[in-house]
RNA sequence: GGCUCUGUAGCUCAGUGGUAGAGCAGAGGAAUCAUAAUCCUUUGGUCACAAGUUCAAAUCUUGUCAGAGCCA
């Protein structure tokens, strides 16, 4: 049995960029996965935080008048706040402005050096601030003012420096041999054939210092450097942990875990990152999965189309539980998605609403008014009582692992899903309603009990993704605080008849469409 | 220009050699416990196109077209 430990991390976000969808939609993914592995008996550790070094940064609190720091302590905030107002179980929140994260990326640095994989030459190119990027003399564009513009759209200007470099180039055959034994490292597949053959091109050296940037990471041992993108930002996921201090508790126990990047940024964690890890002779992340981008009613999230989702919209208008679902639900996890309003409410209500909450709400409040509200006795069970039975005992779990496990979210509520169908044909066929009238109530009683059960395993699962709605359900169903494991949701567990229920009340309300929303 | 992925019912997708599937939407019916929710039945596809391999192809091969991505 391999280590019982879980470590995820988000992407550290970038400061310059105020929180949207996408990385709301990247922060839950994370929480899921966390919340999960812990149900399921795993130590975990979730790790999100801010970029904040960089010349756009620094130019950002140059415009405003104030301190980087100042200027970053206040945008990192947001990122921060962010995180509790979605409901994510992080258990640290890291900035690359704090001393601990300096520490470990010098100490990294430091070890670079002494195995050889850094050395010191000269960068000269066209560089754009904005785009905090160099670009080749064919892709730019004469502007006005006989400026050089990159396809971007940024201005460009000549730049010759002092620079160090990292020996990527001669990392590509022990990258492609990682690929090939670690095949799990990169999802999903197609991202992997995409690094596979970017790879195989041949690599060509990093650099990863500048000298005309001041607000970063000073490197050791060479004044007037300051390290540049890549080893600053990507270290994150360990400095969190303690390193360099290798013994201590986090970083022994949890590395190395796992990331979770937006596709964007895939090449930096599954070439660059693992690279630097080899060439300190440390160990390499277990996967990185990157996720896909939505788009918002068929068109490309943009501040100019002014159709940029805040977080906080999306919860004031669907719920947060009902949301976390949707993203989650909606697409398959790592291609791209498109958000639009009216597949938001029909999903939302069918699945949630008329699905899970009808049949919760159905069920209770039936027992409510016929049966005291307690859980009811189960008698001489047919064989459709144990069908549904063994889909919530056991088959549920077994699939929610086996899909969660690889980050296959969707398909993973599609089989929680699946139950609740099962559970309300079973509801129709057996119809409670009618064995009363018929005084069959022993029958009655066998009946709702298989449901009350159900409900009980359909609220342990769906725990990860919707934990507020989820522990609502499970309360109605006196369902005691410690025995809502994965390993609980299984007939040892089962409900006891006579336990008394509180009054249920409705978990997910019907969300009324918007009638004519302005284009 | 090179490489990769995708193209299956109106919509979103599953199906990787053996008589075309699910959910949503549409139509008809049943039931009335429930958030007017639910259940059953049903309409609907020459599986992008063409050729090939095979007893048999949505599924393998090749080519074409369309869309997306990565690289240059």
């Amino acid at each position: 049995m391999s280590k019982k430990t879980f470590y995820i991390t988000t992407p550290i976000y970038y400061v310059n960029d105020k929180p949207h969808l996408g990385h709301a939609y990247t922060s839950i993914a994370c929480d899921v996965a966390a919340r999960h592995k812990k149900l399921d008996g795993y130590e975990t550790y979730f790790l999100s935080g801010t970029d904040e070094h960089g010349q756009k940064v620094q130019q950002a609190a140059e415009a405003k008048g104030i301190d980087p720091q100042a200027f970053t302590d206040e945008v990192s905030q947001v990122f921060r706040d962010l995180l509790p107002i979605l409901n994510c179980s992080n258990n640290d929140f890291i900035r690359t402005t704090e001393e601990r994260h300096k520490k470990a990326c010098q100490e990294l640095w430091k070890r670079l050096v002494k195995s050889g994989d850094i050395y010191l030459s000269k960068y000269a190119g066209w560089y754009a601030v904005r785009d905090e990027a160099y670009y080749g003399e064919d892709e730019l564009k004469d502007g006005p003012n006989g400026k050089k513009i990159a396809p971007s759209g940024a201005e460009c200007e000549w730049v010759e420096e002092e620079s160090y470099f990292f020996k990527l180039s001669a990392w590509g055959d022990k990258l492609l041999d990682l690929y090939k034994s670690q095949p799990d490292f990169i999802m999903p597949e197609t991202r992997k054939n995409e690094i596979v053959s970017f790879v195989k091109a041949g690599l060509r050296d990093l650099s990863v210092s500048r000298t005309r940037l001041t607000w970063g990471v000073p490197v050791p041992d060479a004044p007037g450097h300051v390290m540049y993108v890549w080893i600053d930002a990507l270290t994150n996921y360990i400095s969190a942990l303690g390193f360099p201090d290798e013994k201590s508790d986090l970083y022994s126990k949890f590395w190395p875990g796992g990331h979770m990047v937006g596709k964007d940024i895939i090449r930096f964690h599954t070439v660059y990152w693992p690279a630097f890890l080899m060439a300190a002779g440390l160990p390499i992340p277990q996967h990185v999965f990157a996720h896909g981008w939505w788009t918002i009613e068929g068109q490309k999230m943009s501040k100019s189309l002014g159709n940029v989702i805040a977080p906080q919209d999306l919860i004031d208008t669907y719920g947060l539980d009902q949301s976390r679902y949707f993203l989650l639900r909606e697409v398959p996890f790592g291609s791209d998605g498109d958000f639009s309003h009216a597949q938001a409410i029909a999903r939302i209500n069918a699945d949630l609403a008329n699905g899970l909450g009808n049949l919760a709400q159905r069920t209770l409040s039936f027992i409510a008014k016929n049966c005291d509200g307690v859980v009811t006795n189960a008698k001489d069970l047919t064989a459709e009582d144990k069908a549904l039975l063994k889909y919530a005992q056991e088959d549920l779990m077994a699939g929610l692992r086996r899909e969660f496990d690889k980050f296959a979210f969707h398909r993973g509520l599609e089989h929680i899903m699946k139950l609740v169908y099962d559970a309300n044909a079973y509801i129709d066929a057996q119809a409670p309603w009618t064995l009363k009238k018929e005084g069959k109530t022993e029958r009655m009683e066998t009946v709702l009990y298989v449901l009350t059960e159900t409900i009980r395993c359909l609220g342990i699962s769906i725990q990860s993704v919707m934990p507020a709605s989820a522990a609502k359900m499970l309360d109605q169903l006196a369902v005691p605080a410690d025995q809502r494991t994965y390993n609980h949701a299984t007939s040892e567990y089962a409900l006891k008849a006579g336990t008394a229920m509180p009054a249920p009340e409705g978990v997910f309300p019907r969300l009324q469409p918007k009638d004519e929303k302005a284009a």
